[in-house]
DNA sequence: TTTCCACAGGAAGGTACGGTCT
DNA sequence: AGACCGTACCTTCCTGTGGAAA
């Protein structure tokens, strides 16, 4: 047996929960044409007025979040040094997983209230839940500035009865002592087409918008992180400048950029390395590809991850980008040896449509032959059949094994 | 040129479910 | 207990597309 030992590590870092998501920098790098627009944006908050509704949108990891928070200290902080008579109250919803404005609505009310007076998802009448939360927001009083992250995750449509609500709820009577506003954080510009006009002429009026990282200013993002989080001589600038092209070449975005550099680090450290060095940098790219996939199938549904199998299942038989129909034909086999209900092929097509947007599989549109467009569809690349066979585990003991899945190589081999 | 075929995808509606209200 | 509410998941229907065949 290998001799297991573990050794105190003395020469990567110095603190690295100054890489993890939840760390909040002293100071914003490369965002200062934004966090003026921020600045005068709020300007009403600290003069007593009533606050403007705003709507910050761009890529993930452009910072949205960061600055957002980093301005609403700055606020908070500048309002008690100065003793303005501003109550300021800020409350941090995060968007993701809450399906409509109903769903939001409840989200802050539970929220605001202690955990044994939260309310339940659904059973109030939309009504009854507004006027809740009216009565939770007045009950705070003075200016409450509402965060909604990732307000992108609630289909759009359905986000128009709270925007349309929240500030109308003062001229309406239903708010008497506090002051709402709505700081909206998307990665999608089109939430604002998708909004009914009054409800986006009130937002666009103070949108905020957040380009992507170029690779210098990813770079001033890593090096600000790099000087608190390593020790003397561990990473040096080259590195760095290798972490901010792949995160620019990947939209730009600095929180892929950092965890690169800190998965680099970590598989450094684990090899006792004195410093990061290009191949850990090659190696963590790899992982946290693989990563990101084998967690996006984990949270598939039982139908879903039947459908991928049968993908998985046919690419191992040598069909290469096999299309929707012959998909469907082998999920159908897979589902009835289960025992399980199959739901209908035009359903199969939604998934596959998910499967793709997930970056699991890769989905081409194709035209010609007697068959007119059609799609066809292969695993991506990044996806081990291995790593897929795993994550399918549960789906494949319910399966059983009725299709030539004995062929599937459980070598690391992507396919 | 028209018709047919196989397919993609949007829209609307059905159903089951977990919840509250009266 | 039964009406009602919102949600998730799914089906059905429909329109549009593009190549082949008539």
């Amino acid at each position: 047996m290998a001799e297991i030992g573990f050794n105190v590590d003395t020469t990567i870092y110095n603190d690295r929960e100054v890489l993890s998501d939840t760390y909040s920098p002293p100071k914003v790098v490369g965002r200062n044409d934004v966090l003026k627009q921020y600045q005068n944006a709020l300007l009403p908050v600290i003069n007593g007025e009533e606050p403007d509704d705003i709507f910050v949108y761009g890529k993930s990891g452009t910072g949205k979040t960061e600055c957002t928070h980093f301005i609403l200290n700055q606020l908070e902080s500048d309002i008690e040094e100065h003793n303005v008579p501003v109550d300021l109250e800020r409350i941090n919803i995060n968007c993701e997983g809450i399906s409509s404005s109903y769903s939001l609505a409840i989200e802050i009310i539970n929220s605001i209230r202690p955990m044994e007076d939260e309310i339940s998802n659904t059973g109030y009448k939309e009504k009854r839940v507004y006027k809740m939360l009216f009565n939770e927001l007045d009950a705070i009083g003075g200016t409450v500035i509402l965060v909604l992250d990732e307000l992108d995750a609630i289909d759009h449509e359905k986000l128009n009865g709270f925007l349309y609500q929240i500030p109308r709820a003062r001229t309406n009577g239903y708010l008497e002592n506090a002051k709402v506003g709505i700081v909206g954080i998307s990665n999608d510009l089109t939430l604002l087409d998708d909004l009914k006009s009054d409800v986006k002429s009130s937002l666009s009026d103070k949108s905020i918008q957040f380009d992507p990282y170029d690779s210098p200013e990813l770079f001033d993002v890593l090096k600000q992180r790099s000087d608190d989080a390593f020790l003397p001589g561990a990473v040096d600038d080259g590195i760095l400048r290798h972490c901010a092209a792949i995160g620019a070449d990947n939209g730009g975005d600095a929180r892929k950029a950092i965890d690169m550099l800190r998965e680099s680090a970590d598989i450094s450290r684990a090899e006792d390395a004195d410093e990061v060095l290009s191949d850990h940098v090659r190696r963590a790219k790899e992982q946290l590809q693989s990563e990101e996939v084998i967690t996006s199938i984990s949270s598939l549904s039982q139908n879903e991850k039947i459908t991928l199998y049968a993908l998985v299942t046919l690419t191992a038989d040598g069909s290469e980008k096999p299309r929707s129909r012959r998909v469907y034909e082998r999920y159908e086999k897979l589902a009835e040896s289960g025992g399980e209900r199959s739901v209908r092929y035009r359903t199969v097509r939604d998934y596959l449509a998910e499967l793709d947007t997930l970056q699991i599989t890769n989905r081409d549109g194709e035209n010609g032959g007697p068959d007119g467009n059609y799609r066809t569809h292969e695993l991506n690349e990044q996806v081990s059949v291995e790593e897929a066979v795993n994550e399918l585990s549960g789906v494949i003991k319910i399966c059983g094994v009725h299709t030539s899945i004995e062929d599937v190589p459980t070598a690391p081999d992507t396919l």
